[in-house]
DNA sequence: TTTAGTGCAAAAGTTTTGCATGGTC
DNA sequence: GACCATGCAAAACTTTTGCACTAAA
């Protein structure tokens, strides 16, 4: 089941207050705004979409949100090319495969990097390992267009 | 045996013209500069130290060599919190290993993440896959500090 | 009521571009 | 000599900040 506009709008309050942030109208439909992306979103996208509906929301309200947001690891922050992508994601290890063409993402959640990550990491004398992965590719509709 | 400038010169003129590239004064500074960091560096912190033996190079003529020899897979672009950085690797598919304790970075030759990217991409529909990694975790020196 | 968040507009910063000039092949 | 690259300055953008005002808790 699709989550409906009003679904997002629940989740994003519920996440806010578990955050210890205010849940005014602009933080709320920023975060639900974001919740509804296909894939990631500019701070710009973002208030250009949220204007339709609230006319009067600020372009750096919509950037002190998502900095907030970023900051309490609610959402992931990204450097591509140009400016910064925000995206909403469920918890949990996982890595994303994101379309060089559309921006979809596609949440990858079998991690095969792991093993050989932390192999690497003790023949070079490092301890506590981490891994940052982003894939990206061209997906099927973009490849047909 | 470490490089000198002028081994950096020579260097950097070789390999814009493998790139059939013109080796212009500037790209040949710009490029020897880039092989001379210990790290990455923003175009605007070359453009500064480029200043320093020769004034007259352009803030633009740094980014356009950059741009290009992005382009050209000749220097890695690199993006951080703020504005893009660049650096100067070796040839060939690679990855990173840096040390959260004091910023060293290895790089990795041996890299075990393309089939399994692969291959996660091929099931979802995506093709033309890359893959970005960076590993992070504590050196041998700064676990025993 | 208290405090944090917002909107606006201006500022700060980075990267790109137009165009006449100069250097490389 | 032809053509590409450069320098300069202005423009285009993205992101941040100051401040008076509004709304959440």
């Amino acid at each position: 089941m699709t989550p409906t506009h009003d679904d997002r709008l629940d989740r994003a309050r519920a996440v806010l207050h578990e955050h210890g942030m205010r849940a005014t109208q602009q933080r709320v439909a920023v975060l639900a705004a974001l919740m509804g992306q296909p894939g990631d979103a500019t701070a710009q996208a973002l208030h250009a979409q949220l204007r339709a509906s609230q006319p009067s929301i600020g372009l750096a309200t919509v950037y002190r949100t998502l900095a907030t947001l970023a900051a309490e690891g609610v959402v992931d922050a990204l450097q591509h090319g140009h400016g910064t992508c925000f995206r909403w994601c469920a918890p949990g290890h996982h890595h994303h495969l994101t379309c060089t063409g559309c921006h979809r993402v596609v949440e990858v959640r079998d991690c095969g990097v792991g093993p050989w990550a932390h192999q690497v990491a003790e023949e070079l004398g490092f301890s506590g390992v981490r891994h940052v992965v982003e894939l990206s590719g061209t997906c099927a509709d973009c490849r047909a267009a």
